[in-house]
DNA sequence: AGGGTGACCCGCT
DNA sequence: CAGCGGGCCACCC
């Protein structure tokens, strides 16, 4: 366990699986946080491949931002079968799911 | 020690 | 439906 909060919101992240989706507002709140930003810019700074990072997007749907383009990001959600379209998450409500406080 | 920044969010016009 | 404003919180000068 990180003390780092920025390890956490990498833990939560990686207990996304394929073909769903989750919000940084949710993954705030799982922290028991209301850092939303500071989600995104934990999210920004990660280098570690293992956290899918582009399966976060913002609460309304929209794809919110990635480090290499949001383009490459939304190429990656779609592959994984979530449909995207003008920037955006179609059905997002269906796919995105609620991350638990890990232990 | 203080202030600015951002891959955000929500409510009101 | 689009725009604006205020609020939130960790991180970096």
């Amino acid at each position: 366990m990180r003390d780092d909060f920025r390890h956490r919101v990498y833990e939560i992240v990686r207990q996304i699986p394929s073909g769903k989706v989750s919000t940084y507002r949710d993954v705030a709140h799982a922290l028991g946080s209301r850092a939303y930003r500071a989600v995104g810019q934990a999210l920004r700074q990660n280098r570690d491949p293992r956290v899918p990072c582009h399966r976060v997007v913002a609460a309304d749907g929209n794809l919110g931002g990635f480090n290499r383009g949001v383009k490459e990001k939304e190429r990656l959600l779609k592959k994984e079968g979530i449909s995207v379209s003008s920037g955006k998450v179609q059905g997002f409500e269906k796919v995105a799911i609620k991350p638990r406080a890990d232990y």
